[in-house]
DNA sequence: CAGTGGTCTAGACCACTTG
DNA sequence: AAGTGGTCTAGACCACTGA
């Protein structure tokens, strides 16, 4: 069936089934599911789909939006509206301390690391209680957009005490790998995990829409030692990640 | 200040800032987070910020719906709109398996479960296979959405095998509770989460906004024979809740 | 009943992408 | 330059709340 005739509104829009552009919204969800809307393909201009619909280009881009929000749909200004494909989830494990880069290879994917920050630079208040640093100390970041597949996964931004990771920049893929070179990788780890509505910023990097629903994890690792080694705090694209713990009766 | 004064325009709506309805929004949380809108106060209608501001009302709107998607403002229809009170977070552990109700006591919160449903059904094929049932076992389900200290927090949907819970009506409070008196309370479990963006019927339940970030979580409990006793599947609040895990190294 | 938010329209101009 | 999405307006009617 044709795109123009599936939302040609003879069939489907009422008058006493609710709001018309959640009507709309759910043809258009319809027509995503059932393939007359496959992935990549693109949706007729609003105004067309307005003069089809016999609807306001407003009620139009409502329906739209909803839609955008929940990431079935990509909107590029001055060239259209886009099915998106769906993405492949992947997932982690909450009792392994496993290095992303080792973990996505285990998984046939190929990681890269756009940079966003890598450097020393003097500690926020955060980090210097996270880490325990010292009047004066420095600390080593790194901040960066982590992709597996070609696909954006996380934005990773990591905290560091300058005697574990003098040399920032020495970090190319793997931090753990780069930690354990100098026998101070970390053993153990406390995160907090909490669901947030991504900001513009984040989602443009994360490549979705704003207000998605994304992963905001926070992490300090620990040595051996008993030192915190590292504090990171990281964001999960919602929609490409599960994570996977196993619970036990209170030991 | 007054609110009145504090929307009036001349101070803060530039031509060069970005969108009006994003100035706006700013302008806004910069009041509940100053105080010149403290928590349950109420927004001038938004036909007077429109007045006030020298905006259309769709604009005015535009901002108002960003916050309300954010849970920072909440729209009553009919009534007006107010600004919410921002909700404590509660920790949840991701290595112990504890029930929900017992967790809270611990905390000196009180729960309450409105039930959604609850009672003996024909199972889904989802629930055949997770729970490894025969042709022609029923399940007991018990749906519920859960408050604890007035708010709610998650909704809560249970399914359990006939013979582990005959008598779902029997469930009041804690599941875990009924389940001990007839020793068969799970000692394992392995929780899947991912962060979702609610539905609208889900978001009214736990009465937040449409959208809001929340955190899904698919949880399969073992009894101590390494059978499976029950399959949840909930939906907590993202901003209500924090997931906290314990990481090691893989062992 | 008056006042509030919820939906909807027709039309305009701007900002960006693409051939 | 043409076509797309992004923003914005003024005004209308509906649905619901609360005194």
């Amino acid at each position: 069936m044709d795109v123009t005739e599936f939302l040609s509104p003879k069939e489907w829009l009422g008058r006493s089934a609710g709001p018309r552009y959640v009507q709309l919204r759910r043809r258009l969800e319809e027509g995503i599911s059932s393939g007359v809307l496959p992935p990549n393909s693109s949706l007729p201009p609003e105004r067309e789909i307005a003069e089809l619909t016999e609807l306001s280009r407003v009620t139009v881009r409502k329906a739209i939006q909803e839609l955008v929000r929940q990431g079935a749909i990509e909107q590029r200004q001055g060239s259209g509206s886009f099915v998106r494909a769906p993405v492949e989830k992947v997932e982690q494990s909450l009792s392994h301390l496993t290095s992303f880069t080792e973990d996505m290879k285990r998984r046939g994917k190929d990681t890269t690391s756009k940079w966003l920050e890598r450097g020393v630079f003097m500690p926020s208040p955060d980090e210097v209680v996270a880490l325990g640093l010292a009047a004066g100390d420095s600390v080593s970041r790194i901040y960066r957009l982590r992709e597996a597949g070609g696909q954006p996964m996380a934005l990773e931004r990591a905290s560091l005490p300058l005697d574990i990771l003098p040399n920032p920049t020495e970090v190319t893929t793997s931090l753990y790998a780069v930690l354990e070179r100098n026998g101070l990788r970390p053993v153990r780890a406390v995160q907090k995990i909490s669901a947030i509505n991504l900001e513009p910023v984040e989602a443009e990097l994360l490549g979705v829409a704003e207000g998605t629903a994304g992963l905001s994890i926070q992490r300090t690792s620990y040595l051996e030692t008993g030192r915190v080694a590292e504090l990171t705090r990281s964001i999960y694209r919602g929609d490409a990640y599960d994570f996977v713990a196993e619970l036990r009766l209170s030991s």
